[in-house]
RNA sequence: GCGAGGGUGGCGGAAUUUGGUAGACGCACUGGAUUUAGGUUCCAGCGGUUUCGACCGUGGGGGUUCGAGUCCCCCCCCUCGUACCA
């Protein structure tokens, strides 16, 4: 009988499912192992060939890990609120929990296809009544610890769809989804106070065994600045211009200040000569979008106040401008402009003819802005100092003198959490008549969404919600009348918590129980994709550290180790999309070649990492693989297991423990591809030796279980065992038995190779060297030559220098 | 601009941790065997040049070393992220 994947797939996930195989003990002795994917948005278009990539690598190491005595829990979930639902629900009128409904039992077949070890029994979804209870049970804990606000903000409001977004949702001043042109204008919204916690999310990113780039991403993302804020006396208004700066120490360079034009004093301190200029200029900036402000900053443009600032380290008096290169919403919203040594200072400047003056020497200010260190010039008591050492003194004079301090920036803004959808979780809390602002009371959680006639947004920036009017107005226990809030959380509230609602996802009484939290917690590996790097990541680390304060979580941060997938390309080397017909679809692959297949070819392709095309004929390669390895357990004209009680070669019993060593070393680093290639060398060996002897077959079913578990459970089967191998004990390798008793040297005559000698792996330099010298082909490049250095490098080679 | 990662056969990739036979493993390709047949299996070959001794070869140039894909300096190219954050 040949392997047959369509037989022996189905049978074992239906094994798997029955007898839940993975199911994570939450009450156990054995150390714990936390392994979470990024769980996936449940889309119409179904699984992608991306999808299993992440999963498949996890997969492994949840079983290599239960293999090795771990108890795991190896979760999956639905990521189900969001636009498209609601989208496709505006087009044809059906309820988005049906489309969701639909589409998650697609994924979910899809998934399960694939034979991942996931423990089904606390599978969550974000849309479900009984998860978002607890979505919003978390917002309460915000609101009553004062982190969410509402504000009347300016944001990023787009008229296609009829919400507002995210700054990190618009892209190039494009939707992110739909890519409709999105426009600034101010409105109510919910906003939570994430730059509270800018500060520890920065420094808490040190402990975390993250990729680099992603810590640097978030690192940047935050923008935690050092520098100081500074007074700037008016001459004619009595109230001062604050700034920060991070470069305090080119203070006596300050030569004009700037403000945003939203500032609030520009209207103060504008002159009647200047008057009209700046109420142009303000009016036209508001009227720009964040994409065309940036867009002309190529250009420079700014309006003169008619107002006069004094500089106060040396009493100058300086003009001050307006401009929308100074970001109203960054530090004060105005800054001291230094020509001298800021590029973008330097360019207004030189194009409004504003004095430029050297305060570090090093450059050439004429030419452009020097921002590098340097001995301080031109600036009295600091002078001669290099620059960091001036910004300590001038900053300590300024505090002195009570004109200034040191201070911290961050680039990172409170986070936009309400959206003008009805495909969301309400939010608890309803505005009584008076304007009061009231929690619902936690007993009365979930507040649940309402059936709607339209799933249209009202486009006046309100969500469907407001037109239930049932649903929207209540009264109060105290006989005031309210209306609830319509807005609806983000997409991202669901996924900031889910990892912890998996520890106890049928808890009715409480989010999670602590005892489980306690032992489950932080997630030991997360894998996704480099997409959430920053915002996703950040944000549920955000609302962990608020749990964390509050006593909920017992660790700082969620996610110990992080592991981003690298994107599949298509066989053309072009992103996978269906405009370019190059999208590959796991079902079809799957019945083609089966889902081991699948797996081993994803985790085949290269470093898990690293952006790789498809080859559908590397699939056949490693199908191939599958084949021979099948024949190794079992005979395929008879079906009969070929196993025996045969002694092993010491040959084929050395491969096998340098295989075993290999392929665990190889999984706790997810080097995937590379174990794939050990165990196929294996293969390549056992063919040939055509071994029967249970002693290698064993574990050798082992090493391939996690990576292609169907396969792993049926040849373990045929071999004679009952129960399934995902429990069984991973096989143990001997360092002795990896050793082999002769190598082969390398002999080198001035570092080219001239020959190789075999030699016994403990041989002395001695007897190495003159079997070295012995080799014709060597001593034919020895001849006539005098020998002046000999290198032995045990176990590796020999190199012989002559001149 | 800035930041991060990366350039190795026809292709995907090993070896980069620790400087030590570059090209593991797989795909594609070539030849042979088995087979009624093969999108089967097995065996062999497979970086380039070659006077068959060797020479060249890991983006380019220099350096350190007995020895460099690996370390150092300069340059080029690609991918991703970011964009007036004072």
């Amino acid at each position: 009988m040949k392997y047959d994947p369509k037989q022996i797939e189905p049978k074992w996930q239906h094994y798997w499912q029955t007898n839940k195989t993975f199911a994570a003990v939450d009450d156990d002795a054995r150390p714990k192992f936390y392994c979470l994917d990024m769980f996936p948005y449940p889309s119409g278009q179904g699984l992608h060939v991306g999808h299993p990539e992440g999963y498949t690598a996890s997969d492994i190491l949840s079983r290599y890990k239960r293999a090795n005595g771990f108890n795991v829990l190896h979760p999956m979930g639905w990521d189900a609120f969001g636009l498209p639902a609601e989208q496709y629900a505006i087009s044809t009128g059906t309820h988005p929990s049906i489309t969701t409904q639909r589409n998650v039992d697609n994924f979910r077949r899809q998934i399960q296809a694939l034979g991942f070890s996931y423990d089904w029994d606390r599978e969550v979804n974000t849309t479900d009544a009984g998860y978002y209870r607890w979505t919003q049970w978390i917002f309460t804990q915000l609101y009553k610890k004062g982190l969410a606000y509402i504000a009347e903000v300016p944001v990023n409001w787009c008229p296609a769809l009829g919400t507002v977004l995210a700054n990190e949702e618009v892209i190039d001043g494009l939707s992110e989804r739909g890519g409709h042109p999105v426009v600034r204008k101010p409105m109510r919204q919910w906003m939570l106070k994430i730059t509270e916690y800018a500060d520890r999310l920065e420094t808490d990113l040190d402990e975390l065994d993250w990729p680099e780039g992603v810590k640097h991403m978030q690192r940047n993302w935050i923008g935690r600045s050092f520098g100081a804020e500074v007074d700037f006396k008016l001459s004619a208004v009595d109230k001062p211009i604050t700034v920060f700066t991070t470069r305090p120490d080119t203070l006596f360079g300050a030569t004009y200040m700037v403000l945003a034009p939203e500032h609030p004093l520009v209207s103060e301190i504008t002159t009647p000569a200047q008057a009209d200029a700046v109420a142009s200029y303000v009016n036209q900036a508001a009227l720009k979008s964040d994409l065309e402000r940036t867009e002309l900053a190529k250009d420079k443009t700014g309006v003169f106040t008619g107002a006069y600032a004094i500089n106060p380290v040396n009493g100058e008096e300086i003009p001050v401008w307006i401009s929308d290169y100074v970001l109203s919403t960054y530090g004060t919203g105005a800054i001291m402009a230094v020509p001298g040594h800021d590029q973008r200072d330097w360019e207004f400047a030189t194009k409004f003819n504003l004095p430029i003056i050297e305060v570090v020497a090093g450059g050439d200010v004429t030419v452009e802005a020097y921002t590098g260190d340097g001995a301080l010039v031109n600036s009295g008591m600091i002078s001669g100092l290099a620059v960091p050492e001036a910004k300590a003194k001038i900053t300590a004079w300024l505090e002195g003198e009570g004109l200034g301090k040191g201070a911290v920036n961050y680039r990172l803004r409170d986070w936009l959490f309400s959206r003008q959808r009805y495909w969301g979780e309400p939010f608890p809390i309803i505005h009584a008549e008076d304007g009061e602002i009231l929690l619902v009371d936690e007993a009365e959680l979930p507040v649940t969404l309402p059936e709607v006639e339209a799933y249209k947004p009202s486009g006046t920036g309100e969500s469907p919600l407001a037109t239930i009017s049932e649903w929207v107005n209540v009264t109060l226990p105290d006989g005031r009348r309210g209306r609830r809030e319509t807005n609806t959380m983000p997409q991202w509230a669901g996924s900031c918590w889910y990892y912890l609602r998996y520890i106890d996802p049928h808890n009715t009484e409480q989010a999670w129980a602590p005892e489980k939290e306690r032992y489950w917690m932080p997630v030991d590996l997360y894998i996704g994709g480099a997409e959430h790097a920053v915002l996703h990541l950040l944000y549920a680390r955000f609302w962990h550290k608020v749990l964390f304060d509050l006593g909920f979580v017992h660790t700082k941060e969620p996610f110990k180790r992080l592991v981003n997938q690298g994107m599949i390309l298509g066989e053309d080397g072009q992103k996978m999309a269906k405009s370019r017909g190059n999208v590959v679809n796991p079902d079809d692959i799957i019945e083609q070649f089966g889902a081991d297949a699948l797996r081993l070819y994803e985790m085949f392709m290269g470093p898990l990492e690293a952006v790789k095309p498809w080859q559908t004929k590397g699939v056949d390669g490693v199908r191939r693989f599958l084949d021979r390895a099948w024949r190794v357990f079992v005979d395929d004209k008879t079906g009969e297991p070929r196993v025996d009680d045969s002694a092993p070669s010491d040959e084929v019993t050395r491969a096998l423990h340098k295989t075993i060593r290999k392929v665990g070393e190889d999984i706790e680093a997810l080097r995937l591809n590379t174990a794939i290639a050990a165990m196929m060398e294996l293969v390549n060996l056992l063919t040939k030796d055509k071994t029967c002897s249970r002693t290698i077959l064993e574990p050798f079913a082992q090493l391939i279980a996690p990576f292609a578990p169907h396969f792993g459970e049926e040849v373990w089967s045929r071999l004679g065992h009952d129960a399934t191998i995902s429990h069984v004990p991973w096989p143990r390798y001997e360092e002795a038995l990896c050793k082999d008793p002769m190598l082969t040297y390398a002999v080198q005559v001035n570092g080219k190779l001239r020959g190789q000698v075999e030699l016994a792996a403990d041989v002395d330099e001695a007897t190495a060297l003159a079997a070295a010298k012995a080799d014709p082909n060597v001593a034919r490049h020895l001849e006539g030559k005098t020998l002046r250095r000999e290198i032995f490098v045990p176990k590796r080679m020999i190199n012989l220098v002559v001149s």
